[in-house]
DNA sequence: ATGAAAGCGCTAACAT
DNA sequence: ATGTTAGCGCTTTCAT
């Protein structure tokens, strides 16, 4: 293995201008740098990670934790902070809580204590302020994602406002019997969803004038099948058959979309029907959705942790910051018929 | 931080019987380990992760190299290989090929050379000979899940029996008009799956005495989009259409069945459509399927991993293990209609 | 079964 | 701008 030493010796430098020269950390001649590059390059040389961490105490390594992972939202959000942290350098520790119980305090036990991580990234994760108060104690920086975090700082899309949002296209169609498929009890336990998005719908029905019916709610798990149960159910009735359905997720908009079509509904003809996130499947159904976006989420979130690990720049950046999103109009919804 | 020596201090014994107590291994006497034990615990202490890497050259970190994240196979790989990591003490580190073209020299120049995993597993993805030699030399163990790498350790399913078996299921209920979506070029290039489905399927066919017909075959890109394509083509002939189908994987087959709804037809009295992977959107559809089970694959290979580091382990076991398939008959599924 | 001590390969303070 | 050098905190021979 040929060391830091070997490329000092090769380039005629100490060992200290080569880290430097390397590391881009102090000053070192332009010069200099360029024969302990072509050194090192000639020499196949490369730092050690453990040497360099051990010393430097910075792991280039930031953690991220995921409730699931294979759910299109968590995978995209680490696609992006994966992205964003090979450009820099870093490399991204996956743990995933899968299985629930013992596993969370296990990678707590794991990756916390073990300081195998410079920051950590929670995504959808609602920690405890036992969890929270660990990681600040160790100095740990951290950004939660689509996840309420007490006194965290947490990337967002503004729930509410997507909400009244996607109500308000249905609105502006002209309809007045709008459903709404939101997240169940446990929906809020599993995924720590603000119920937010039943806030912003209530809010821009009533600013329309309209009192919300209590009998347009369904409560569902944010899964395709349990969007097409509570849509049947909805659809289903003759009377007072709703004229649009704004659901909660996307998976749930192709859940009613499903249904509509089994009771023989032709849809946007019979039932507008509107999503929230731009999953990689809406495309395909034609769906209106409310795109947020996820990869830039986790672009953003490691953004923010570089920056705050970078010396100096420790600035507290406001707690809250609201991601971008965007009415994305399909063919799901129309005017309502006659 | 509490470090060894305070252990050490505290418990009456030196900073290497701490380690060994601690580690397990070398010998301690039961009493000696139970009061290192009790010291460590008491004051809270946890092995530098750094210091202990930099010292034994074992990194307790294994790679996960994926071309995408966002798909149900991927990241239930992913999701079973860390699990079964979790419970050895090892971390996952993950690598998103995502955006192609220079991400990929990037993960090798980072990851390899860093010496920052101790293994690799690479999944569904082909490796140069250059790459895994690189991987030799460093003497990092190798294996690939789920695509073909040459003189590498692999775990995948046996997709010739596995399209065979589909396809007899098919020919069992009476089909004799079996149409098959496949791979195309670009998938075989993205995903590089073995064509050998295609294989299995004219295996079964030949093997009943049925010439497979070139205008029953379709080629896909494995998306329920690029199924419900082939499937419009394949159903929407009223002359020698098919009575069933037989897609290479269960997102295409959704598209069948989305297809056949679309032209009037009912699954499966006048169609029957079967998938491989029993994806989760699966039972929803009543997608009969042969299921394989990709968090299986990311735990065996784990295993198989942690063996081969397991110092004295060396073995060398066979190249290909192939891993287990199974048929899953829902509704999709039945005897052609007269 | 336990202890002493020599590194592991680098970084960063200090000196020049 | 560059060199000298003392650690970083543990693991592991080698003794005992």
């Amino acid at each position: 293995m040929v060391g830091i030493d070997d490329v000092a010796r090769h380039a005629g430098v100490s060992t200290a201008t080569v880290s430097r020269a390397l590391s881009g950390n102090g000053h070192v001649s332009p010069a200099t740098r360029l024969k302990v590059e072509a050194s090192a390059g000639e020499l196949g040389y490369v730092v050690s990670s453990t040497a360099s961490s051990l010393a430097s105490g910075r792991m280039k390594n930031i953690g991220v934790v995921v409730p699931f992972l294979d759910r299109w939202f968590f995978s995209s959000v680490v696609e992006g902070a994966q992205k964003s942290l090979l450009k820099n350098g870093f490399d991204l520790t996956l743990f995933s809580l899968t299985g629930g119980g013992g596993e969370r305090r296990i990678v707590f036990n794991h990756f916390l204590l073990r300081q195998r991580v410079d920051a950590v990234i929670a995504i959808s994760l609602e920690l405890t302020t036992t969890e929270v108060a660990t990681l600040h104690a160790l100095d740990k920086p951290l950004v939660g994602v689509g996840g309420p975090i007490e006194g965290v700082r947490t990337l967002t899309i503004d729930d509410v406002a997507v909400a009244r949002l996607a109500t308000e296209h249905l609105l502006s169609l002209g309809h007045t019997r709008i459903a709404h498929i939101g997240g169940n009890e446990d929906v809020d336990r599993d995924f720590h969803l603000p119920t937010n998005r039943r806030v912003g719908y209530e809010l821009a029905l009533t600013a329309a004038g309209i009192t919300p019916a209590a009998e347009l709610f369904r409560p569902a798990d944010f899964t395709m099948k349990s969007g097409y149960q509570a849509a049947i159910q909805l659809l289903g009735n003759p009377r007072g058959r709703p004229s649009a359905v704004f659901a909660g997720s996307d998976e749930m908009a192709i859940g009613v979309i499903l249904a509509a079509r089994d009771l023989g509904l032709v849809v946007p003809r019979d039932v507008s029907v509107i999503g929230i996130d731009d999953h990689e499947l809406a495309d395909f159904f034609g769906l209106t959705t409310i795109a947020q976006f996820p990869q830039g989420q986790g672009e953003k979130a490691v953004e923010i942790l570089l920056d705050r690990l970078r010396p100096g720049q420790n600035q507290l950046s406001s707690l809250n910051t609201p991601m971008p999103f965007e009415l994305l109009v399909r063919s799901s919804t129309a005017r309502p018929g006659e």
